[in-house]
DNA sequence: TTACACTAGATTGCATACAATGTCACGAAA
DNA sequence: TTTCGTGACATTGTATGCAATCTAGTGTAA
């Protein structure tokens, strides 16, 4: 998947580059902090370094890749205050994405977002339990005919990806119950048409995780210290 | 100061023409729509196309170009519901920042901003009164020790500075009273430490700015159709 | 006149090659 | 042992050249 496959034509190497890297890291196939060698991407990709470069330039400006000139690029990472920094941006962020999707959730999108929901508290995976939450949020602001906002919190959840894997592993499934209701409340607020009420429970949701994961100071880079 | 200068060593080239193409395009040297040539911007620069292309992916990602595969490059232009879509992003987050910064707001720093409220409402030139307002706004934010957020605003401004400028001109200095009242009562807000009065007009601040925005559709590309 | 096919020129996409810079290991001196 | 200097190697930065693609202009047929 994602070995040395399709050339990709179209001249759009760098956009397939960019792409397949951004999917490995979200992935976790590369950990924050890691080198990444131009040489070593462009042999992978079938390709030179010309469009390598293109496309860390872009995964630079999306916060994923951290680049410094003449020296090289890293999986970008982040300090506990800039995660949560990150969190707090979203809780102001996708109440308004939700807003904008939320004309186009129709009763079959709710459902779907309701049983996205059931899922996930009978998953016992890490791994699958991650996608399901990002596949919940996600498909909420789906219809969203927004130009930039959508894009902007899909960047949002990316550089903070990460984190939210390692998270999931070191707390298992313990205490979620909550986390669970607050996924039915959304749910139930979009259903009845609620949207003040939708817009406030996303918001101390993503707030509570925001807590939950300043309580772990060991899953990311020290803060000030060097 | 935009002309063929300083070769820029460091291997910095690319970041040197991405900065130099992005003052361009807010000063209002280039105008929305208007194509990007890369051999012009090589040579303008001295040096190959390479660079160029690098810098070019990077204001894509900022939102300031627009780039089609094989084809080119263009200055990004809005439709009118995605320039208000930058403005309702602005009206939820730029409180935030102001509260980041907010705790660096010296008496002195806070004396400044009050100088910059003043001298906008005298001022009768739409550039300069453009560059005061832009200036008050972010020197409010300056202080935030943040890693993202600034950023994420600065680039809000910058895909909406040719409407800003077009808008400026067009209505020239009149109804600005509420305008320069509300500048002056952050200040206030900001002087008495009353946080959630701060972040409460600015949002307002905002919002109105939009709402006459939205009364000049003419200023932008059409909506839907083509 | 209008629609369409075709060609020449302009422009972009990218591989190669070389220059510039940084890294790291080794060794000498303190 | 530790610190500092030195040089070979690894990696990045970019200029050049060519292939691929798009655009615009011309001419032909309906």
């Amino acid at each position: 998947m994602a070995t040395t496959d399709s050339p990709l034509k179209h001249g759009n190497t760098a956009v397939a580059i960019a792409d397949g890297l951004r999917h490995a890291i979200l992935h976790g196939d590369y950990q924050p902090g890691e080198r990444i060698v131009q040489e070593q991407l462009a042999t992978k990709y079938g390709g030179s370094r010309i469009p390598v470069r293109e496309a860390l330039r872009q995964l630079e400006s999306e916060g994923l890749v951290r680049l410094v000139a003449n020296t090289g690029a890293w999986v970008n990472s982040l300090t506990l205050s800039e995660c949560s920094e990150v969190y707090q941006t979203r809780e102001r962020l996708e109440p308004l994405l939700l807003r904008y999707s939320a004309e186009t959730l129709t009763a079959e999108k709710i459902h779907e977002l309701d049983a996205l929901a059931h899922r996930m508290e009978t998953s016992t995976d890490g791994e699958e339990f991650l996608a399901l939450d990002r596949e919940f949020h996600l498909s909420m602001y789906r219809g969203a005919s927004t130009s930039m906002l959508r894009d902007l919190v899909m960047r949002l959840w990316n550089t903070t990806q990460p984190y939210r894997r390692a998270y999931t592993q070191l707390v298992g499934a313990d205490n979620r119950r909550i986390f669970h209701s607050e996924h039915h409340m959304m749910v139930t607020a979009l259903r009845d048409g609620d949207l003040d009420l939708a817009e406030q429970v996303l918001s101390m949701h993503i707030r509570r995780t925001r807590l939950h994961l300043e309580r772990h100071p060991e899953l990311f880079d020290d803060d000030g210290n060097d």
